[in-house]
DNA sequence: ATACATACCTTGCATTACTACGTATAATAT
DNA sequence: ATATTATACGTAGTAATGCAAGGTATGTAT
């Protein structure tokens, strides 16, 4: 393992604090717009530096459909594989100002230690 | 379950969102000054309205022991019952700079989404 | 005495990111 | 043509962690 950039806790932290956060994150992004699983991979990396793996993404999606956060569709190109597109439901918004909410007050305490 | 205030999905969402984040706002607490671990439930909850159970704040306060992060000493009081008191420790001050810089570069990319 | 608060701890469960693998189609290079 | 890579979806099993529920012990108030 590599000791040299980053420790064994570090990589593990960083693993640890995708959990929720990464659930946050593609709410936000699929309130702005409809994204496929493969392409939010990709939008995560540009965006923030997010490797996320593929067997995170599908199954966090499927989770998020399941609660009728969002709603997906398969959108069939006129060339290359079909692409299943999801897109956060009335539910979703909802629950996702409340997620909002809250990441905002805890964010304002996090401010309040490093002062 | 009460569906008037918190649903379901959103406990469970808070309850993932510590993960990582917990550990981080500890770390940050400890950097301040020493804490005893019932002490820190109190802070946690003053702070940023953060319910933490007594079975969530002891093992991770033993898991960060474990790695050196942190360390403990027992303070006996004139009166009350003993408290182990936690300090922070030249690794955890390392490994903490390391956390700040990874949180703060995600919350401006989350910052950017929420424009 | 009884109850509650303080202060520490452990066991087992539920949830979730990740590794590793599988499937299939399209595009590109040799 | 054939092989390789990229695209695009998925699942199974593992590791890590918050939490409910329980335990132990001392101090304080009724």
């Amino acid at each position: 393992m590599d000791e040299i950039q980053t420790s064994y806790f570090i990589t593990k932290w960083k693993s640890q604090i995708k959990k929720g956060l990464l659930e946050y994150i593609i709410m936000l992004l699929l309130k702005r717009k409809s994204y496929y699983g493969y392409e939010l991979i990709a939008k995560l990396k540009g965006l923030a530096s997010l490797d996320i793996a593929e067997g995170t993404i599908y199954p966090l999606l499927n989770r998020l459909k399941k609660e009728t956060l969002v709603e997906s569709e398969w959108i069939e190109m006129e060339t290359g594989i079909p692409r299943k597109y999801y897109k956060i439901t009335e539910l979703g918004l909802e629950q996702l100002s409340m997620m909002n909410e809250y990441y905002m007050d805890l964010n304002k305490s996090i401010a309040g230690i490093t002062l």
